[in-house]
DNA sequence: CGCACCCCCTGCCGGC
DNA sequence: TGCCGGCAGGGGGTGC
C-alpha cells in the first residue's frame, strides 16, 4: 500500500512524537525481511536517541544521534506505528522497539517485502538509486520532458520507476494520468508539450492532495498513530473497472502493464 | 533499452 | 463448508 503519500503521511504523524526518545530495547523477532536484518542490528540501535523523520521517496528515515539512519521500507503490506507497550507482540510484528516512556514503535509487515537496516547517510545504496522526489523543486515539467525524451516505454511504468521519480506507485500512477487526460500505455516519448505539463502538474496536485487526506486507506493503511487516512475515497479509477467515469460515465477499463494492474477512462484519456 | 516473465510472502475473496 | 486460483499498495532478477 504505502507509496510516497502514505509514508509522508506517517512521517508527520511520527514527527511530534519520536524525535527525543531513546531506545531502551530492541526486540527482533523475525530477521527474514525483503532483507534479512543483519547481527548488531540490535546493539547498534540500543540507548539511540531518535533525532528526526525524514522521508526520501517510499523510504522513511528514521535519523539516530551518532549519524546514522535507521532505513525503513514498508514493501506492500508493512505498518510502522508507535503503541503503548504492554499489550503482547501481534503475529507479523518483527521488530519491536521499547522507547524511554512506555510507548514502542513496531514495525508489522505479513508479507515481509519490507526492510530496516541501520545506515550511515553516506552509504544508501538503496537512496543514492533513487530519483528525485515530485514533491520537491528538483521535480519539474522540464525534468518531466528530460526523463521521457526517447522512451518508448508506456508512461505509467515511467512514473512508477524509482530511479527517474521516487515514490510513486500502482495507485497514485493510475490516478496522476488520470487527472492529466493521459492513457496509461502511451509511450512517454509520444507526450506533446501541452500533456507534458498536464501532467506534471497532476503529479503535484494528486500527491498533495492524497498527503492531505492522509493516504489511501484500501485494506487497513494506518499511520504511525493509527489513524486511517480519506484519499480511498477520491480515487476516480484505480480499482474502479467496470464502473462509471466520474466525469463521463463510460465504464473505466482495466489492462496489465508490466505486471501491474492500470485503470483508465477510455474517454477522457488519450 | 524494453519487456515479458519469474521470484520473494501472507491474506483475502470469489467461484465452484 | 472447504478448497483453490487469482490478486494485492513493493522491489529485484533473468533471459530474450
Amino acid at each position: 500500500m504505502p507509496e510516497l503519500p502514505e509514508i509522508e503521511t506517517i512521517r508527520r504523524s511520527l514527527l511530534p512524537h519520536l524525535p527525543g526518545r531513546r531506545i531502551v530495547g530492541v526486540e527482533v523477532r523475525e530477521r527474514r525481511l525483503r532483507q534479512p536484518i543483519e547481527a548488531g542490528f540490535e546493539a547498534r540501535l540500543l540507548g539511540r536517541r531518535f533525532t528526526g523523520v525524514e522521508r526520501r521517496g517510499k523510504y522513511l528515515l528514521l535519523e539516530l544521534d551518532g549519524g546514522e539512519i535507521l532505513l525503513v521500507h514498508l514493501g506492500m503490506s508493512g505498518r510502522i506505528v508507535l503503541r503503548e507497550t504492554g499489550n503482547g507482540a501481534a503475529p507479523h510484528d518483527h521488530v519491536v522497539l521499547a522507547l524511554d516512556d512506555r510507548d514502542e514503535l513496531v514495525f508489522h509487515d505479513p508479507r515481509r517485502f519490507g526492510l530496516m537496516r541501520i545506515a550511515g547517510p553516506e552509504n544508501f545504496a538503496e537512496l543514492r538509486a533513487l530519483g528525485p522526489d515530485p514533491l520537491t523543486e528538483e521535480w519539474s515539467a522540464q525534468r518531466l520532458r528530460d526523463v521521457t525524451r526517447g522512451r518508448r516505454a508506456p508512461i505509467k511504468n515511467l512514473l512508477m520507476d524509482q530511479r527517474v521519480v521516487a515514490g510513486i506507485g500502482n495507485i497514485y500512477a493510475s490516478e496522476m494520468l488520470f487527472e492529466a487526460g493521459i492513457r496509461p500505455r502511451r509511450a512517454a516519448r509520444s507526450l506533446r508539450g501541452p500533456e507534458l505539463a498536464a501532467l506534471a502538474a497532476a503529479m503535484r496536485s494528486v500527491l498533495e492532495e492524497a498527503v492531505r487526506l492522509g493516504g489511501s486507506s484500501i485494506s487497513d493503511f494506518r499511520d504511525g498513530i493509527g489513524r486511517a487516512g480519506h484519499f480511498q475515497t477520491r480515487h476516480a479509477v484505480y480499482d474502479r473497472a467496470g464502473q462509471p467515469c466520474l466525469a463521463c460515465r463510460t465504464p473505466i477499463r482495466r489492462v496489465v502493464l508490466g505486471g501491474r494492474s492500470s485503470y483508465f477512462c477510455p474517454r477522457c484519456q488519450r
